[in-house]
DNA sequence: TGCGTCGGAGACAACGTTGTCGTCGATGGC
DNA sequence: GCCATCGACGACAACGTTGTCTCCGACGCA
């Protein structure tokens, strides 16, 4: 800028109203500036102008577990339309369910002052984001919400939806059913649970204990637990998956043996309407979710004052098939 | 800042030094600063600091179509995993396919000063950049070419991809291959019909026009295009599908017809083998082709010099079922 | 005692902007 | 011809840091 000002004659501060527009220029004396501006391919400094102002920075951080799970990447997609409807920047991080590295990517967008977090916390506490909070920067939940912190959060209605995918498995006649979960600390996975329990504790059926596998959805556990639920003396007739990465894991597995049982999946996902049997899930709304909590996060930046809101979004059961084998 | 001087009752610099890890600071009066900045819940605004330093800002800007395709969500996965591993953040933006959209996007990112720019770049002129890229920001372009500027880009083998998967299925023996792409003034859809002419053409057989159909995936035009292809008097016997979105669009219309064609889709997707008849795909890599770009993103900033590099990533067919349907 | 050295710590400028205020010349009214 | 007014423009400080320089007191040594 002193550049363009010192190639243009003029004062510094001429530079700046033309760059912003501002009437006290002559037309003439803006019109050079512009010149010398484009000659020079000169762009404002958007970091030491809001250093200046000491405005907003125009920018919100987002952190989830993972960009590359479907889940996710609708989410983010919503978060981002909104944030650009108010004509901020987003940054994007993945924490790869590490609150380690969740921590240190907050923090590092902290430090480039962004306006606001939306963040799908991991389950480790968040302490250390109060000072952030404290010094104004707005704070959203979304998915799970956050220990150690009250904050807007918009979680789905996990609970209810295993309830009602259970029970829907109930109402096929099937009395035992498997439960495959994600680790048990992960909120939605020990949610999700409970539903299940609830759905069957409410048609007074017993649930045993070895019907139930929690654990990262990797090929060779399924593989393992899979056996063990439908291989012996006592199969279960029907599965229910905690979220949609175990489903689909359990659907590859399930393709190389024998047994059909009926499944419903928690968490949509494309093409499960065309599969050999269509997947029978619980579907919630990914980009629902990422735009009420964007929607709420600038609300508050707006200054809506108000305590810390809870929204719960629902969920709904999507027959398709695999829901409907009778055991 | 200053307050915590103040309060600590020590000089700007002290806190800076402290705050930094400086030596030069006795262990006691560190101490004492540690403490204030702890109660005072203060962080330090790395806005100022990347000012005052006229360093890199750490940050690194991606551009894209949209996060919520599983395509660019696997890409920008694997470009956020290379940009953590250099200490950097990533601003992430959907251009939606809109050049206006995207030039605003990577002007304000510009404006915040990233580092670089990891852009799929949208069919329009891109020369708005050049100033950025004179100015020191680095750029590379990553599933397709930027239109007037020549910078680091890295391609899937499109032309070669397509024409492999025409080539099979000209090999099981079919000649009336129907080709469904996406815009042609999209780089990618227009090397991809080029690579299914000339495998057409070097097989010695000619093109119906016909057979072509080019445009956005959607529902209601796959539906028309299908009923054109499949049910005219001389219908095409085998498909072969641009892109992901375009061959879960044709199998999902395929699902309420009773013709099944043969066909091969460009770009692999997940459950495509689980399918009821599995899909065979010229599958390409994203996670791939996002780390290369960033690669070549941090090596530019770590000084390579060296020209424009031109990286082109293979594709490979993926023989699953739809492909090797007979005529 | 005098002098050099050294470690701890602060004063100050500068990064690239913008808000405030002052200056300067032209214009208009009396 | 004089003063008030106004529009165009520049000087300067400040935003929150950090690099450089300087200062001060303690310490060792002759």
């Amino acid at each position: 800028m002193k550049d363009v000002a010192a190639a243009a004659g003029v004062g510094l501060k001429t530079v700046s109203r033309v760059v912003n527009g501002e009437a006290g220029v002559s037309e003439e004396t803006a019109r050079r500036v512009r010149a010398v501006i484009d000659q020079l391919g000169f762009r404002r400094n958007d970091g030491a102008r809001l250093l200046r102002q000491g405005a907003r920075t125009g920018s919100v951080g987002l952190l989830l577990e993972d960009v590359a799970d479907p889940f996710y990447s609708q989410l983010s997609r919503a978060v981002e339309e909104v944030v650009r409807a108010h004509g901020a920047l987003l940054l994007t991080g993945s924490s790869a369910e590490d609150s380690e590295r969740e921590r240190a990517l907050a923090l590092g967008f902290c430090a480039r002052r962004v306006d606001g977090l939306v963040v799908v916390p991991t389950s480790a506490d968040h302490g250390y984001l109060a000072p952030e909070a404290a010094a104004g920067t707005a704070l959203v939940c979304v998915d799970r919400p956050m220990p150690g912190l009250d904050v807007d959060t918009v979680l789905a209605d996990n609970r209810a939806g295993a309830a009602i995918g259970t029970a829907h498995l109930l109402r096929q006649g099937h009395r035992r059913i498997g439960y495959l979960g994600d680790a048990p600390d992960i909120f939605t996975a020990a949610e999700r649970l409970a539903g299940y329990r609830q759905a069957m504790a409410d048609a007074g059926h017993p649930v045993d204990e070895s019907w139930i596998a929690m654990g990262r959805p990797d090929p060779l556990e399924v593989r393992f637990v899979l056996a063990r639920l439908l291989g012996g003396p006592e199969p279960v007739t029907a599965l229910m998956c905690g979220n949609n990465r175990t489903t689909v894991a359990v659907l590859r597995e399930l393709a190389g043996r024998q047994e059909r049982p009926a499944l419903v999946g928690f968490d949509d996902f494309e093409l499960a309407d065309l599969l050999a049997v269509p997947v029978t899930v619980v579907a919630q709304d990914p980009a629902l979710m990422g735009r009420t909590a964007a929607e709420l996060l600038f609300r508050r930046l707006h200054g809506e004052p108000a305590p810390a809101q809870h929204i719960l979004v629902r969920t709904r059961l999507i027959p398709r098939g695999s829901g409907e084998i009778p055991p």
